[in-house]
DNA sequence: CTAGATATATGTCAAATGCATATAAGGTGC
DNA sequence: GCACCTTATATGCATTTGACATATATCTAG
């Protein structure tokens, strides 16, 4: 039985670590965005890549993302998900390194004071297929995206990349731009109506140049969602 | 920064053991069946668990469940999908281990012969609520049955558990046994007949007791899939 | 040849969705 | 105050999708 455990002697087995990436999204100007941070060492010194970290001995996976989260941009709270698991033996020129990728939403306000203060940090378009980024975080995330994509209609996941209150067209603009299609906006508007996701403040956005549209609010038991 | 990665030097750090676990699943008597290995060393030995493995040194991780798969039941074809990872620090009481679960699906007929060959193997009910597993097991086939659930609808998931060539009825059954519910016949063909997973074989099933059904087949594309 | 059982096809209805149009409500400029 | 511009919100209608009931076809058993 080849690679049998016998974790007492685990020196006896080439080391691998675990760490985990943050693809941290947002959408920014109406279109979806990533945070990338450019790297001070090798390898891939001055190149970009995904916000990681080590898996800390205490910790579990997901404690080890939060932490990130925090670390780079400050924030504890937002939507946080495992996404998918990478462990390619060369990924890591260094060692044998096999990553836990989560994905995180944040809305873009949130967002930008952490980046404002730190120069290594970027948010950078979403669309990163042809942009030269460290290890295997191309793939990452690709993979964020397609997950983003599936889950839009059977998950209330959009609304994590909105503040707290928010307008109907303020939505659908965040579904179209991870979409990357546009959307009917009477059946847009009643199926999150009837989604109960979502409720109106009986507020209505200040200043608008013309009619003020509703704000509407997450509906509680939404704050954050996890799923496998 | 805690746990910053400076992998020059491996043995500074506390090992960790990176695993696969394989939930293998199948459709045994009308019901969702895994297969589970009585452990022969502690921990938990005697108690029943998932088939896994250490991540050998040259293997990436789908090539590891994939070599689980061929030791377990001697088969290298079939679905096999990432499913979850899972690293609480205590999950395994003898050090640190992070396991990366896969998911996949067989026919009946592959697996009950490999599982007859070997005593300590068994198809057990997919409703292990309450079976006292080794490891998280338990939390981990909960997760396999879950994403199984989500996927019906939108992939083909359920024909992996099929035969070459089977009947609707076949089909429909496996569906059923996977959600828990029953479904209208007219409708699940009609959905099945547009969804292009499937195609007539021109053939009907061999000696029914009445009158026989057509057979079909998985359209080529639709063999063994992976999605993130 | 007939009865019994199942496969397969069709018809109807309700719900969901896409699209067009109508009405409401604010601001702006006069 | 009043016309009017723009967007929000509501409504109507055609198309599609799926559930369900029922009809027809086709096999075996006897």
């Amino acid at each position: 039985m080849p690679y049998a455990l016998q974790p007492y002697d685990p020196a006896a087995y080439p080391p691998v670590a675990v760490t985990v990436d943050l693809v941290l999204m947002t959408v920014l100007k109406g279109q979806l965005a990533v945070l990338l941070q450019r790297r001070g060492q090798e390898p891939f010194a001055g190149q970009l890549a995904l916000p990681g970290s080590f898996v800390g001995p205490e910790e579990n996976l997901e404690m080890a993302a939060r932490r990130v989260l925090a670390e780079k941009v400050g924030m504890t709270e937002g939507w946080l998900e495992q996404l998918y698991s990478f462990g390619e033996p060369d990924r890591d020129p260094r060692m044998r390194v096999v990553s836990i990728a989560y994905f995180a939403l944040l809305p873009v306000g949130s967002l930008e004071a952490a980046v404002g203060g730190r120069a290594d940090l970027t948010l950078a378009s979403a669309d990163v297929h042809e942009m030269p980024l460290a290890f295997d975080h191309v793939t990452i995330i690709a993979h964020a995206r397609a997950r983003l994509r599936g889950k839009l209609a059977y998950s209330p996941v959009a609304l994590a990349l909105l503040p707290d209150s928010f307008t109907l067209r303020d939505l659908q603009a965040v579904h179209e731009a991870i979409l990357g299609t546009s959307l009917n906006k009477p059946a847009f508007r009643r199926r999150m109506m009837d989604s109960g996701w979502i409720e109106g403040t009986g507020e209505r956005e200040p200043a608008a140049a013309f009619r003020p549209a509703e704000l509407f609010r997450r509906t509680d038991r939404h704050r954050s969602r996890h799923r496998p």
